[in-house]
DNA sequence: TCTAATTTTTGATCACGGTCATATATGACG
DNA sequence: CGTCATATATGACCGTGATCAAAAATTAGA
């Protein structure tokens, strides 16, 4: 409660509305004080600059608290691929661990703030708090379960599945977090949404365009008003080619 | 060192010599001791089982001693993806961390054996070993690593690069282990490789066709003789696309 | 407010890889 | 050894999504 630093303002785990999306729950008073004291720092991101950076070292771990990233790795010669899109509540950096160095990049789709949880205190911490332990290795859990349902989407689907998964996928986080279960706004381009979906631009701006024909949903540029969810489900469920 | 049943015989992980691969390095005595009580019994797993199926409750890791296995996601209707080959040395069961429940099929491609590492032991010892802690963290991290590499050949890389890059992963692999660079057998059929690598068997097939045409590999069935490693990695490397 | 840059849409064409079919090779087993 | 099931190779054809191009819409910056 004492670094008033603006770039890392200390923070009460304990009294952030997002408690549940990133931390343990039912922990005693004492350990809640000691997670707070370890963990809570913040920091701001402006649009389109990077929260981490491939190569980076690796110190921490960041519960985004406001604001939307994607992360993406990319190859010597120019390849590159969207990893993920996050959102408020959830967890970046685990990539980092392996070899205490940053393997993709972090950016900020919009202006964005996160909670810095330093590893080596989260380490020493969660060796102490069992509760801590098993959330930390649920979030990496949840990644590596995250990451197969990718595979399967980038593996197996086709263009309007793959964009008719992403949407639901989306909306629903976002229902989660109190927000409209029919109604969003994409925060990345049509490029970033096809560079994660295994897809060109413009098959991401066609697919759109047949949905909207179809009346599965409006689109007004980045907002998208889902019409149909159920139509959206058929076109992911209907038919498995083999 | 007392349980003698023949599906769990205990083995001492210090002992063993895949020890610097699944476990980490650098304990005391006591602490392998300790490593070697808790989680090392053992499992023998025929060829074409499975070791562990979607939906089953999680209980334990397994560390592969002998044999390769393939894991894979489902969906309902049918869609199916192999997310990956392991090998001896590998971890294989943290997609069950999450939930307690196991959400991939673990699948022997042959004869197999495994060290099997009951979860709640884990997660108590690593709070008392701070080695076996950072041990698991770095396991868990390196498979989300691994998987954004998939990733990445699922989004954007041609029939081509795909399989090439599997051929050079699969040798390195094997290499670590004291294989050959230049030889290998697969283990799984050119379906199973081509659900891997978002290919129809048939592209598979014509792509190794491909390849022996170039003199970059023979093949004979299942064994495989990389004449051009280089070849390979100008396949890989050769034009990003955008 | 105007200009420049970026993003998005849409069209025309093409190629990669999928689909379907068939032949062949291999392995398992009685 | 012969039979059956499975796996692999290859050809012919087709369709999805990529590529190339150009215009329209939106955003950012002076």
């Amino acid at each position: 409660m004492n670094d008033m630093n603006p770039l890392t303002i200390k923070i009460a785990c304990s009294n952030c509305n997002l408690r549940e999306l990133c931390m343990p729950i039912g922990l005693s008073q004492d350990e809640l004080d000691r997670i707070d004291d370890a963990v809570a720092s913040r920091r701001k991101i402006k649009r389109n600059t990077t929260l981490f950076r491939t190569g980076e070292k690796f110190t921490s771990l960041y519960a985004i608290r406001t604001g939307f990233f994607k992360t993406c790795v990319a190859s010597e010669e120019g390849r590159d691929q969207v990893t993920g899109f996050q959102m408020a509540g959830e967890v970046i950096g685990l990539d980092g661990i392996v070899n205490d160095l940053h393997t993709c990049n972090a950016v900020a789709l919009e202006d964005a703030e996160v909670c810095v949880m330093p590893w080596d205190r989260i380490e020493e911490l969660s060796r102490e708090v069992p509760a801590l332990q098993r959330h930390v290795h649920k979030i990496m859990s949840r990644e590596i379960v995250r990451e197969h349902g990718v595979m399967l989407l980038l593996g197996s689907m086709r263009a309007e599945e793959r964009l008719a998964t992403f949407l639901l996928n989306l909306v629903q986080r976002l229902h989660a977090r109190g927000f409209s279960q029919s109604e969003l706004v994409l925060r990345m381009t049509r490029e970033e949404m096809g560079s994660f979906l295994g897809l060109k631009l413009e098959t991401v701006s066609r697919t759109f365009s047949k949905f909207v024909e179809e009346g599965i949903v409006e689109v007004r540029q980045r907002h998208v008003h889902i019409l149909n969810t159920d139509g959206l489900r058929e076109i992911v469920n209907h038919k498995a080619l083999g």
